[in-house]
DNA sequence: CTTAAGTTGAACAGGTCTGTACGAGTTGAA
DNA sequence: TTCAACTCGTACAGACCTGTTCAACTTAAG
């Protein structure tokens, strides 16, 4: 994305310092500059050499991470049968809730509401095309508005993130699980929930 | 609670000081013992005089609010069908869980993990006991744990108080979704969702 | 009325954080 | 090789927080 006229060296910096940024802040959202520019292996005037401020540094790490997440979706194949694709999508969605939930809490803190929706716009409205195709097919309930139904999709996710974190569930256990869960609350009222 | 033998304005201060820090605390859970202490018309040393620490008194009103919460759970009649019962509880639950979540995540941030599953035990056995009730009777799906289960719950329940917060649905629409929502995802596959 | 319990603000110690300034040293690029 | 770009540590200013101490004041209770 544009070699801009950086020197070498300096790209490489702000490149360590979002990697670290991003890990640091998965891990405690409340991450300090000194602990982020520390882990990337910069002094802290670096760090505030490349991003004017904390807030700077959150938002485009999490810009980054919105952008890595984009691209694993967009290899998921969402034809055919909604409710085989929802599932493809889920097992792909679930990863990327699980790796970055921390970090979505870390932007929350600091980043205005309305960034945080403009930059989950595009994750958000692939699971709204399916669902939509899905209600206008038959397969997912119409009672309800499509976008409480990502609401659910997204909820479900970190729950099952919050009991891992619980130890009440493993990893491997998650995925099935929320399958599950999904397909049955977005049946339609009247209709056989899948087997 | 024991009359103690405090005096009576020190118990007066002590009711307002865990009055003013869950209303400081559900609109910023990271207030400061200083603005506590203002809210509740009270100098801050004499907060320090009747809690040693603020995760104490963060202890404090976190287990006045689950005490609330049990006595108007308590309230719920949680006997016949169990579907009903389960739309009964999801009502009172839903209020509850509305008020007190911005709390609990003040509580989350200072007090050991061990110390808010302890406090939360009791209102989470009541949803569990209706669940194992209605496994047992066949209304509810016996195919994922009984905890995971509970866990949607919880879960449904915070993505609807989201979803308030962004604006994108009211307060009094929240119920019906939730209910609608709950009852599908609780459903054994193969039975049909409840119209 | 008396007194002990309770309250108060101001002030302090000790800590953490953000963001900035500076001068000296290092390194990429032409 | 030369020079601008870049980096570094240290240090500082400003803000905010927790928790404690103190001496003076107010009030509940017997």
């Amino acid at each position: 994305m544009a070699g801009s006229t950086k020197r070498a060296d300096a790209q490489r910096n702000i490149d360590a310092i979002l990697a670290a940024a991003a890990e640091c802040l998965s891990r405690n959202p409340a991450a300090s500059t000194s602990e982020i520019a520390k882990a990337a292996g910069v002094g802290r005037v670096t760090l505030y050499g490349h991003f004017p401020s904390r807030a700077e540094l959150l938002d485009a790490v999490f810009v980054r991470a919105i952008a890595t997440g984009e691209e694993s979706l967009g290899q998921v194949d969402l034809t055919g049968d909604p409710r085989a694709a929802l599932i493809r999508l889920i097992e792909t969605s679930w990863q990327l809730v699980d790796g970055f939930r921390t970090l979505l809490v870390a932007a929350q803190e600091v980043l205005p509401p309305a960034r945080v929706r403009e930059l989950h716009a595009d994750p958000m409205a692939r699971v709204e095309r399916l669902l939509e195709r899905g209600r206008a097919e038959g397969a997912f309930r119409t009672d309800l508005p499509t976008t409480w139904l990502v609401s659910i999709m997204h909820n479900v996710m970190h729950g099952a993130a919050n009991e891992i974190q619980a130890g009440r569930i493993t990893s491997a256990e998650a995925a099935p699980y929320i399958t599950a869960t999904l397909l049955a609350a977005y049946t339609p009222p009247g209709e056989r929930v899948l087997v």
